[in-house]
RNA sequence: GUGGGUGUAGCUCAAUUGGCAGAGCACCGCACUGUGGAUGCGGUGGUUGCGGGUUCAAGUCCCGUCACCCACCCCA
């Protein structure tokens, strides 16, 4: 490819079509937030580099963010999640803030990855918290909320599942396994990748961890006991409080379900399509220090965060992906030169009504004019020739039925609002 | 960062032991000078990613390089 037009790697064009679908997933996004009653923010895109330093895991600051020093000399960081922003937003006004907070967002994050199948290195995130609530009925509203997305985008449950677990009990059975506080971060991770490793390697893993043979085996009933959430009150609480959501079949635990950021403090989730084939939709959990960690004082706090590439892979795989016809309505052809000027005045007039025209700049043959119409997706395209110009009509034709007809020009724009508002 | 795979027309791909670079789709034109989709006929389109090497001869073999894809790591 020419080097002009060769993009960065890892960032995508998004077409008409395709950015027709990520404004279709915006509008799920907004909908599900506004209906639990949740308030639109935004962060900057850019944040000082130490914002994240201590805050987020090692890898996805010291080698998958994108860091530069400004002209002032700053070490600057594009964003690549938006927690440690939402943190210190609520820590900049700790005490004007009318808690609990329930704030969504969506907007584009980076990160420097090697671009595989469904991640690139710019990518865009619905981000959604529920800060100052540290109940496991706040947990339970994120997973409803999670199962309400999926089910509003057409995914079944059969198809997707919201995965619980919680960090918490995690630590008591580990301690209970005479697990040390300090080899909680190594054994977590170790959980993280027990689909990923082959048995063996998984054992020297953990045995690397100075796990024993009995540790090992205690670890790997914890990962089978798909039960152990009911040694929690928390995760029973949780449960209990899904289930008034009505939203059960699409939430269930998962003991094995960690995650990799190290300031998740209790309930993690995360959703994957059933079969495991893609790499999770979402993830996101309680993160009850991070507000004290950028500086404020201590808030707890849950949420989580979709991106757009896996969940519109996912929408696809399973036929699930909406037909977006982002066609004008409503297109004007140009008869010849001389009933140009007149069509585009027609097509101002029918603007002016309030409806959606496009209209044909040179007078090309009628032919490749309702060729491009059609290829437009247009559902009505108008001609204004001198026959009709005599009679004051418009010749409407309705590209769906093939019918066309000449109507009287008064009243046009009132006849095309109805027969699109039918459709 | 590690490992593997693939680069041929706008797209998807073919090309026998190394032997004339092709097809389908798309695009443009005509049939159809007041009308889209369908059909038929015709046409445009190539530095075979790039650079070097071997050979009478390289899309094909060798070396290098770049790009993309897949997996690992990590994660949305």
């Amino acid at each position: 490819m020419p080097s002009l037009i060769r993009p960065v790697r890892g960032t995508q064009d998004y077409y008409p079509e395709e950015m027709a679908l990520r404004t279709w997933l915006y509008s799920k996004m907004r909908a599900v937030s506004e209906a639990f009653g949740y308030q639109e923010y935004e962060g900057p895109m850019l944040e000082r580099y130490e914002l994240y330093a201590a805050k987020s895991g090692s890898e996805l600051v010291e080698k998958q963010s994108y860091v530069f020093e400004d002209r002032g000399g700053e070490k600057i960081t594009l964003r690549p999640e938006l927690t440690p922003s939402l943190a210190r937003m609520v820590a900049t006004r700790q005490r004007q803030l009318n808690y609990p907070l329930r704030w969504w967002s969506f907007g584009p994050f980076w990160r420097y990855e090697k671009p595989q199948k469904g991640r690139t290195r710019e990518f865009f995130q619905w981000n959604i918290d529920l800060i100052g609530d540290d109940s496991p009925e706040a947990d339970a509203e994120m997973a409803a909320i999670a199962a309400t997305f999926l089910k509003g985008v057409g995914l079944k449950a059969s198809e997707t599942q919201v995965l619980v677990n919680n960090r918490q009990l995690m630590q008591t059975e580990l301690q209970a396994l005479g697990i040390k506080q300090s080899q909680f971060k190594g054994v977590f991770n170790l959980i993280d990748r027990r689909d990923k490793l082959s048995a063996n390697d998984w054992q020297q893993s953990g045995k690397e961890l100075g796990l024993d043979a009995t540790q090992l085996m205690g670890v790997q009933a914890l990962l089978e006991n798909n039960d152990l959430w009911k040694a929690s009150e928390t995760m029973q609480l949780f449960f209990k409080a899904v289930d008034a959501h009505g939203v059960s079949d699409y939430v269930r635990f998962a003991p094995h379900v960690i995650r990799g950021l190290d300031y998740y403090t209790g309930t993690v989730f995360e959703a994957w399509d059933t079969a495991g084939e893609f790499r999770a939709i979402f993830g996101g959990g309680r993160y009850d220090d991070l507000v004290n960690a950028v500086g404020g004082d201590p808030v707890p706090a849950t949420g989580f965060a979709v991106g757009n590439v896996v969940i519109s892979l996912i929408l696809q795989a399973f036929g699930h992906l909406p037909d977006l016809k982002g066609g004008v309505p409503i297109y004007v052809t140009a008869f010849d030169k001389d009933r140009l000027l007149p069509s585009i005045s027609l097509a101002a007039e029918l603007r002016a009504a309030g409806l959606k025209v496009a209209s044909h700049l040179a007078a090309d043959k009628l032919q490749k004019q309702f060729r491009h119409a059609d290829r437009l997706g247009a559902r009505f395209v108008l001609v204004l020739g001198p026959d009709e110009i005599k009679k004051d009509e418009v010749s409407v034709k309705d590209l769906a039925s093939g019918e066309q007809q000449s109507l009287p020009r008064q009243g046009l724009a009132k006849y095309l609002q109805e027969r699109l508002a039918k459709a």
